[in-house]
DNA sequence: AGCACGCCGACT
DNA sequence: GTCGGCGTGCTC
């Protein structure tokens, strides 16, 4: 019998593939897996993508169509990321077509042409060259455009300048600026190639991993802030290209800021394909492309980066890996860093994890002698680690959560010419609008939340499901009039900032404050030079920027993570305080770090900050060992969505008690639970928790739990997912 | 997920 | 009389 069926994976929630005729005069010797092909299916056309030519079908063969077109010559996903989705789908429990529309372009899932094209842009005129932008003054969007484009002389992408077509119109028509097509691989080459030296552990660091190019070995790079990670990434990648080997480096989201690009650019004389969220369709579509083709030997992306194909793989570079943003929060639920693993030892290649506060995961990967750990002790340069204090705000009358100790620091740093960091993960004014005659707090309508109040637009925002109201002014429970803000966010804290130090120049740097493009940048900038010395912000002011100038760190409230239903709160408390302090005392000041909370003799916290992270990762990871969870045992779980709350856990205990009946050995089953939030932009959610010593009993009950909601119909009166190694519970 | 079929309530 | 509500079923 001839090989002339088609096995496509079709986009779909279907947990299968679907079986095709041959295309009327198409020879299957000729085809590749990995090729996208033209079906029917059901009364619609879609383009799958062919896993296999097969001369068998469960489906009786009458009842198979016949696909329309081959629509590649060759594969557009390549035989390792065909291989890697398929694991991927099985092992997160995920339908294979949707995993792997996931995984490809979204001009090629809509049949697209697989290959580069010209992008549409626009440049200044000779006449627009001469502009002084300055006389645009009263008109903020157009001088906007002007400045950008004054700033790169060869142009820049339509997507890149974010501006309504009419607003370039009205510029084309004075004859300033004109559309033209930006070839694919332009605008690289700039290389400054300085002279690096590395020290020792950087040089043992990137020996040990040049050693083993050519074969699967997985390393942890574990480096303080400041040792100079960056510098070992840089030099492996340009040891691969020596090699004519690519290069392919994740980051996390927040990570993959201009300057890291920059510093790649100018390192390497070579067309970078950076792939992040900004990215239009057509340009995602040429940086893919030229990955695949191996015209870009460096691919720079974050989590969805790593379905990149690559022609040449030599090197998989996974910066930041402890990072959550890693793993993809909904759909199609993969880990990147845990992908990228499997993906390098098929394609026999090393792969470097880096982090100055590894994950659990890894460090119990590398006690366990699958990976290698590689140390970046020392700080480049003569700064030296700075020095931490708790201080206890149960003695202390906080003045805008601002502590008096913490201030009488920042005074003395100021004034000694340093830069100041300030912490705080909220946002808005007030976390909480509260009333003192009742006790009353402002409540989200959609979601078991508070709202936090806004002081720049004056409402107030639920920042779970994004509704916001106006502030109330009369208590709706008592009608009194007393209504306080509680609690402090950053803008808060700005206004604070302000009447304690009037002379000095502050920033604030949230979501807020960084709605439009290029703010970000511009903030940051003014931080680096030095032009703000107090800098206050959330999670963005911690991640990855260089403060040179910064010698102290004020954290404001570490207790979020402290005591919290997720077992992994403390871990990330201690990765965000260490990754927050490495961004002091950087250059020849030594830094200081102060950290305000209510439990100043909390085990861990203590052991972080006197011992440092190596010391309280080994301690987590005992607890975790005795409490039998992550990464000691695997944990999977089922998440039910529905419009009632009995509804959404009533469907989980039917599947609870069936999971119970049918005795599964070596899984535990816990819940249902409501989940942290349980009502969330007016849907009640829930999940139910598998938990297990091994890896193939809970993969098992997984196969068989998905194989039978597919088909049950109280699964359709909820919305479930399955989520394999949740990171957050 | 789409998309169609199907069987009951208020409208031109 | 029909437009349309969303329950149910199917996709090689």
């Amino acid at each position: 019998m001839h090989k002339t069926l088609l096995r496509i994976a079709v986009p779909s929630p279907l947990y299968r593939s679907f079986d095709y005729l041959l295309p009327d005069g198409t020879d299957a010797s000729t085809l590749k897996n990995g090729v996208r092909v033209r079906v029917p299916f059901g009364r619609r056309t879609v383009i799958g993508v062919l896993l296999a030519v097969t001369s068998e079908s469960a489906v009786e063969t009458h009842k198979l169509k016949r696909a329309l077109a081959i629509l590649d010559r060759e594969p557009v996903l390549n035989a390792d990321v065909l291989a890697m989705v398929q694991w991927a789908s099985d092992y997160y429990h995920h339908p294979i077509g949707d995993a792997l529309t996931a995984a490809l372009p979204v001009l090629l899932r809509q049949g697209e042409a697989p290959e580069a094209s010209a992008i549409p842009a626009w440049r200044l005129t000779a006449a627009g060259s001469a502009v002084d932008s300055g006389t645009l003054a009263r008109a903020a969007r157009q001088q906007a455009i002007m400045t950008a484009l004054q700033q790169q002389p060869q142009g820049l992408a339509r997507s890149a300048l974010e501006a309504p077509a009419n607003v370039l119109h009205t510029l084309q028509d004075k004859g300033w600026i004109e559309p033209f097509n930006l070839e694919p691989a332009t605008g690289c080459c700039n290389t400054s190639a300085s002279p690096h030296t590395l020290n020792p552990a950087q040089q043992h660091a990137v020996d040990s991993i040049l050693a083993r190019f050519g074969e699967f070995a997985p390393f942890l790079l574990e480096g303080v802030t400041g040792s100079g990670k960056t510098e070992v990434y840089l030099t492996l990648v340009e040891q691969a290209l020596s090699q004519q080997q690519q290069a392919l480096v994740l980051v996390p989201e927040i990570g993959l800021t201009p300057q890291l690009v920059d510093r790649f650019q100018q390192r390497f004389p070579v067309p970078l394909a950076v792939l992040h969220s900004g990215l239009s369709d057509r340009e995602r579509l040429n940086a893919w492309q030229l990955a695949r083709k191996g015209t870009a030997p460096v691919i720079i992306g974050t989590r969805s980066a790593i379905f990149t194909p690559l022609l040449r793989p030599g090197l998989i570079i996974v910066d930041e890996e402890h990072d959550a943003s890693l793993k993809q929060q909904d759909g199609f639920r993969y880990s990147a860093r845990d992908l990228a693993i499997w993906r390098a030892r098929r394609l026999d290649i090393p792969v470097v994890l880096g982090s100055a506060t590894p994950s659990l995961e890894s460090l119990l990967n590398v006690e366990q002698e699958r990976y290698q750990r590689l140390d970046l002790p020392e700080r480049t340069g003569i700064a030296r680690p700075p020095t931490f204090r708790l201080i206890d705000v149960r003695e202390q009358r906080l003045e805008d959560g601002l502590s008096a100790p913490l201030l009488a620091h920042m005074h003395q740093h100021l004034d000694a010419g340093g830069q100041v960091l300030l912490f705080l993960n909220r946002r808005g004014f007030a976390p909480t609008l509260m009333c003192y005659g009742c006790d009353w707090v402002a409540e989200c309508r959609r979601c078991d939340a508070r709202l936090t109040w806004h002081r720049h637009d004056n409402r107030l925002h639920c920042h779970h499901c994004g509704s916001q109201r106006p502030v109330d002014t009369v208590c709706p429970s008592c009608k009194g009039t007393d209504l306080h803000p509680v609690g402090q966010g950053t803008e808060r804290v700005e206004q604070a900032l302000a009447e304690h130090f009037p002379a000095i120049e502050n920033i604030r740097i949230d979501r807020d404050t960084t709605r439009r493009k290029g703010e970000l940048d511009r903030l940051l900038e003014q931080a680096r030079s030095g032009a703000s010395r107090l800098l206050l912000g959330t999670q963005m002011l911690a991640k990855g920027h260089h403060f040179p100038n910064v010698t102290l760190v004020g954290i404001l409230d570490a207790d979020h993570g402290l005591f919290s239903t997720d077992f992994r709160a403390s871990e990330r408390m201690a990765q965000l305080i260490v990754q927050v302090a490495g961004r002091a005392g950087r250059h020849e000041r030594p830094g200081e770090v102060l950290i305000q909370t209510c439990h100043p003799e909390h085990p861990l916290l203590q052991l972080l900050i006197t011992e440092g992270y190596p010391a309280f990762a080994r301690a987590a990871l005992t607890e975790r060992r005795s409490a039998q969870m992550p990464p000691i045992t695997r944990l999977a779980l089922l998440r039910a969505e529905a419009a009632s709350a009995d509804t959404a856990m009533g469907f989980l205990a039917t599947v609870q008690q069936r999971i119970r009946a049918t005795g599964l050995p070596g899984v535990e089953v816990w819940g249902p639970v409501p989940a942290t939030m349980e009502r969330r932009a007016g849907r009640f959610r829930a999940q139910l928790l598998l938990q297990s010593a091994q890896l193939g009993a809970l993969q098992r009950l997984l196969s068989t739990l998905v194989r039978e909601l597919e088909v049950s119909r109280a699964a359709r009166q909820v919305r479930w997912s399955v989520d394999v190694d949740p990171v957050d519970t």
